[in-house]
Order: C-alpha cells, then structure tokens, then sequence
DNA sequence: TTCCGTGCAAATCTTTTGCACGGTC
DNA sequence: GACCGTGCAAAAGATTTGCACGGAA
C-alpha cells in the first residue's frame, strides 16, 4: 500500500540508474545500495550516517567511505543528489526529486536534528528573485536555524 | 567624509569592544587586528583568508590561525559575526551589523566569488514563515549558486 | 600577581586520492 | 579481455586542542 515498499524500484532509483547508464556508468553494489538508502529517507544524510545506517542495515552489503563519497559526487554531478549545508562540520545528501516540490531545511542548533520544510510564497519569491541578481543562478538552499520544539522547551 | 575610514574607530568595532568587555573578555592585540580587517570587508571571508589579509596588510600584525579560529568562535557566540556557508569546503565569516540591513550570498560555483545581495520581499517571506514552522527560529541563511557574469559569459 | 589572550605544534575530523583486485560489459 | 567500481590505507585540508609564555587588569 505504501507507495514506496523495500522491494519496488522507486521512480527515483530507476530515474538514476538510467541516468546513470546514459551516463556511461556501469552498476556497481555499492552504489545500488546508497541508491536504496537515500531513496528511503525522509531527509538529507551525511556521509558518515550513511555509511553507518548501511552497515547496520542487517541486509544490505557494507560499503567504504571512499566509496560512499565517490558515489554522493557523481550522484551530484548528475544531479540526482543534492548537498544540504547545515552548518554541522560535515555536508549532508538527500535525493533529488525531479517534479516533486522541493524543500529546505530546519536545524537545531542545539541537538543538531534536521528536518525538512517548504513553502510556495518563498520559492516563488526566489524565483522572481533569481531574475535579477547578476548571476545565473542554478540552485538555491535556504537554511533555518534555531532550536527545535524540544530543545525550546528544555 | 566615507561613513568608515580606516582611522576612525566604527560602530561596529565599537559595538564588540564593549560586548566583548561586558561578557568578561581582555583586551588583544591579535582580536583587535582581526575586528579591524573584518570590519572593513564588504562581504565573508574564510579563516585562511583572514590569516593571509592580516599577514599582506604591512602595518597589521601577524596573527596565528589558531587565534584567528578561537577568535571567530568567541565573535559567532556573541553574535558579532555570522557564519557562511557557501558550499567551498570552508566555513565563511563576516560582521553582524545591529540595525543595518542584512544580506544574503550568491555564489559562483565555476570560479568560488562571494557576493552579498538583499531583497526585502525575501526577508518578509522568511519571517512570516519563522512563525509557522515547529522550530523556534533565530537565524536564517539563504545561498544562490550558480554563475557569474564572467563564467557564464565565457 | 593573577589569569587571559596568543603562538606554536600536534591532534582530530571530514573528505580525497593512489593503488590493487574483482566484477560488469 | 578491457576497464570501471570498490575497498583499503595513506594523504590532504580545515579546524581544534594542549601547552607555555607574555601582556592586560
């Protein structure tokens, strides 16, 4: 029922296997499995909770750091990943979804918890925004720092 | 006539000379080059930079980077400087200014400028949404990437 | 005189690179 | 069989820490 099960191949891993082969890449395990790991979260991971969540993922095969960050670098190079930067002394990754609305991110500065957001109003003001800066831009990342409903309380 | 030249001491050193005396901090050698180099910039600078435009400066004394890292750190906590993160693999620091209008980023991802840009229509999004999102929010970061005028004319 | 601010050097942490082996095409 | 994908270990780069000394209060 849920749209999207261990078992199918989601939309995005087939999406990137594809782009990935257009690409002149061949498969590799390694990269199968950082492709089903991010594809399952919710939001951006860095490489050392990556690296872990698949060794303790009892099923899935262990992969070395050097792997987890060549492979993060050429997802981003094709644009199939995206950097998150939070400020956290390390980069963090999520999966680029091609038409789905795209979010930013919340961050506890004093739990380090991150969570997503997104809002039309601000994305269509970017836009309009993005016309008239001298540069082309590309991409946008939009950070809110804080501290989370938790922390707050305590 | 310019409202900072580089005898006159400004309001923003002003400003931390006080915070940093009020929280308990001794006067340094070492923090008042760095308040000086830092107040006179235009937009961030990363710690190495800092170190070499404090060696280049002749009249400015040389500053260790050990101190210019504990510096920065001291400044952030007080909210005399903000950081940037611009996604060049180093963090980026500049001065917090009390009233004055705050700015955001626009980075070249070909060559790694820096520029600041400001848009009132994004900061009044920004704040409408700070109160509907589950995070008690005290700052906000926003980076354009893309490129500059230079690279995307070449 | 006391204790903080600073320089130097070593340590730490994240990310990258070199090299060899095994798998994919 | 050729060459890419991957693991391992070492390297590189940014930032932090330990320690001792000199200056600020």
């Amino acid at each position: 029922m849920s749209p999207a099960t261990a078992t199918a191949t989601s939309d995005w891993i087939e999406r990137a296997e594809a782009t990935l082969t257009a690409a002149g890449h061949r498969r590799g395990g390694a990269r199968r499995a950082l492709l089903e790991l991010l594809d399952a979260q919710e939001c951006a991971l860095s490489a050392q909770e990556i690296e872990d969540a698949l060794r303790a993922r009892g099923g899935a095969r262990r992969v070395s750091r050097a792997s987890v960050y060549r492979i993060l670098d050429e997802l981003e190079e094709l644009r199939l990943v995206q950097r998150v930067e939070t400020g956290q002394a390390m980069v963090r990754y999520e999966r680029v979804n091609e038409h789905a609305e795209h979010h930013h991110h919340l961050v506890c500065d004093e739990c380090g918890v991150v969570m997503p957001f997104s809002d039309p109003g601000l994305e269509r003001a970017i836009e309009t925004l993005s016309e008239r800066v001298p540069m082309e831009v590309s991409e946008h990342e939009i950070v809110l720092h804080g501290a989370c409903r938790d922390c707050a309380a305590a």
